[in-house]
RNA sequence: GAGGGCGUAGCUCAGUUGGCAGAGCAGCGGACUUUUAAUCCGCGGGUCCAGGGUUCGAGUCCCUGCGCCCUUACCA
């Protein structure tokens, strides 16, 4: 290629359009009106090759200049065929034709390999299978891969090879680069819905000196200029909870959070929450704005696989497969009592703790820790909820679970009417726990309280990264208003919206083992 | 942490009872101006994940390790 005088790795381009875009411009009519016009002129000058008086050639078909990856190539000797595939359209077709496209374009193509990315402009026609093509006037390079392609039947198969080498899953397997555009667009429909409410975005810290606002084991870096150890942040609520302080009303942050655990199917070290807070709200408000968001979400995911299948959604559902399931988000979410869902599951009420030990005892559960001590009866009664009661909801109907025993919440206010209850909701979804939402503790002497009761529970190691926020604390002094708050998984609500069974599949590069060398 | 599956050419995958390492695509050389996973002729291509064992002989059987996937547990 560099024989030919070009350069493998491109330059700059002008007016390049989408292929997407480009496909959009064909013109029917003057396709028929060229073809019309090089017969005519074809018939006279074949009589007579010498003819002054042959038709000219008409031709004001739409030009258009594109640029992308070569996913297939036919090349039957002066006339090359190549499919390209950009973000917008899978597989569009030019045409390379050693009469129309000029030299230098012409010998390119014949040395383009699969997974070149190439830029050709000419006009736009349609062969006689009817396919829309560009017939090339001129092919320029874009830039040379010179890694062997994935299979052109079947792109990219390996699990392993498509996390590590994202790049490469993206290009050779479009339904990938889907899943991450439906992302990218439900996330901005989220925060354009969230600003249309007056709901203002912000950024709080994501190196703290304390990990507070979750219950999780943190990452630890150190910060050489003060020479001390930082934590990132297993959530922002602390921070955004002073922002209420301050006199932001209504806040929300979509951003990561780092938790120092298990890497499984739904847990990655690394993922996405948004996490809100309504100063004068409560649970039951910020359900319903969770309710809206996810709707919001499923809305654009039907949308979008509409478009992908050419099927338009039923007026009044939003129906969207996971797995074998069809969840429709449409109606209002199901509420279940934790009260409820625990008979319904163990056959005997959450409060008779008696019953609660000796059941858990009978079905193996834990009653002891590792000293031998008795595990709190909370523990025991959450521990029987979710191994027993959880598995009682139904999977394809997002259900919130409200009521939750206060001795589980540490950080939500009781129940106006019922002080052993939590004013705390969590949503459901396929059997995940997509977020929990509070009514938030704002009376700084209670919060204060917690703070002690939770750090004496803890254990030496996690003494170095929990310790009392006496800023938090002080902060509440100055006056909270009470608020609602609520946290939404996000990674987890896009394995729904996509309909993908793994957080890695949602992760444009999900925590993988480092390769040996 | 436990159980199961997988690991063979650049990619997608076969490989029978333990008996010479295979196919398609990709690559290289050649033919071809309306192809659609183009076609046709020819040619190269291997640390069978790694290490050990059984055996005359191991891709295949056994053990150990590594990686990925699935299930399950843990992560208040």
């Amino acid at each position: 290629m560099r024989e030919l005088g070009l350069d493998p790795y491109g330059h700059r381009q002008h007016d390049l359009l989408s292929l997407a875009e480009a496909a959009g411009r064909y013109d029917e009519a003057a396709d028929a009106t060229h073809q019309e016009s090089a017969a005519a002129r074809k018939g006279v000058l074949k009589d007579n090759p010498e003819a002054e008086d042959a038709p000219p050639m008409i031709d004001d078909r739409p030009r258009v200049r594109v640029a992308g990856r070569v996913m297939l190539i036919r090349d039957s000797g002066k006339l090359v065929w190549m499919n390209l595939r950009d973000a917008s359209h899978e597989s569009f077709q030019v045409a390379v034709s050693k009469a129309d496209c000029d030299e230098l374009g012409f010998a390119l193509a014949k040395q383009t390999d699969l997974g070149d990315i190439v830029v050709a402009s000419g006009p736009l026609m349609k062969t006689r299978k009817g396919e829309t093509t560009i017939w090339a006037s001129g092919l320029e390079p874009g830039s040379k891969c010179l890694v062997p392609p994935p299979s052109k039947h079947d792109g990219l198969q390996d699990q392993e090879l498509r996390y590590r080498q994202r790049y490469v899953d993206l290009w050779s397997n479009p339904e990938t680069t889907s899943v991450f555009m439906l992302r990218a667009r439900v996330i901005a429909a989220l925060r354009a819905h969230l600003a249309s409410i007056g709901f203002v975005e912000v950024e709080t810290p994501m190196l703290q000196s304390q990990a507070g606002g979750a219950a999780a084991r943190p990452f630890v870096t150190h910060l050489n200029a003060l020479d001390m150890d930082l934590y990132l942040r297993i959530a922002p609520e602390l921070y955004l909870k002073r922002l209420l302080v301050g006199g932001m009303p209504r806040v929300f942050e979509i951003n990561r959070n780092f938790r120092n655990e298990g890497v499984d199917r739904s847990h990655n070290p690394e993922f996405t929450m948004i996490e809100l807070y309504e100063a004068f709200g409560d649970c039951s408000t910020v359900m319903d704005i969770s309710e809206s968001l996810v709707r919001v979400a499923a809305k654009v995911a039907s949308k979008m696989r509409a478009g992908e299948t050419g099927v338009r959604a039923e007026g009044g559902s939003l129906v969207l497969p996971f797995g074998d399931l069809s969840i429709d988000y449409a109606p209002a979410f199901d509420r279940v009592n934790y009260g409820e869902l625990f008979e319904r599951g163990l056959g005997f009420a959450f409060t008779d703790h008696d019953r609660a030990r000796a059941e858990a005892t009978k079905r193996g559960i834990k009653t002891r820790n590792e000293a031998g001590e008795d595990i709190d009866i909370v523990f025991i009664i959450n521990e029987l909820f979710e191994e027993f009661a959880e598995p009682k909801l139904d999977p394809a109907r997002p259900t919130w679970i409200v009521g939750y025993p206060a001795a589980l919440s540490p950080l939500t206010r009781p129940m106006a009417d019922d002080p052993s209850l939590a004013d705390r909701a969590d949503l459901f979804i396929a059997g995940m726990e997509i977020g929990p939402h509070y009514t938030e503790l704002n009376d700084p002497d209670v919060q204060a309280a917690k703070f002690r009761e939770q750090l004496a529970g803890v254990d030496d190691e996690e003494r170095t990264f929990r310790s009392f926020d006496a800023d938090f604390i002080r902060a509440l002094k100055s006056g909270m208003p009470p608020a609602g708050g609520m946290g939404l998984g996000i990674d987890r609500l896009m394995m729904l919206m996509a309909d993908q069974r793994s957080i890695r599949d949602v992760l444009l590069f999900p925590f993988m083992r480092p390769e040996a060398t």
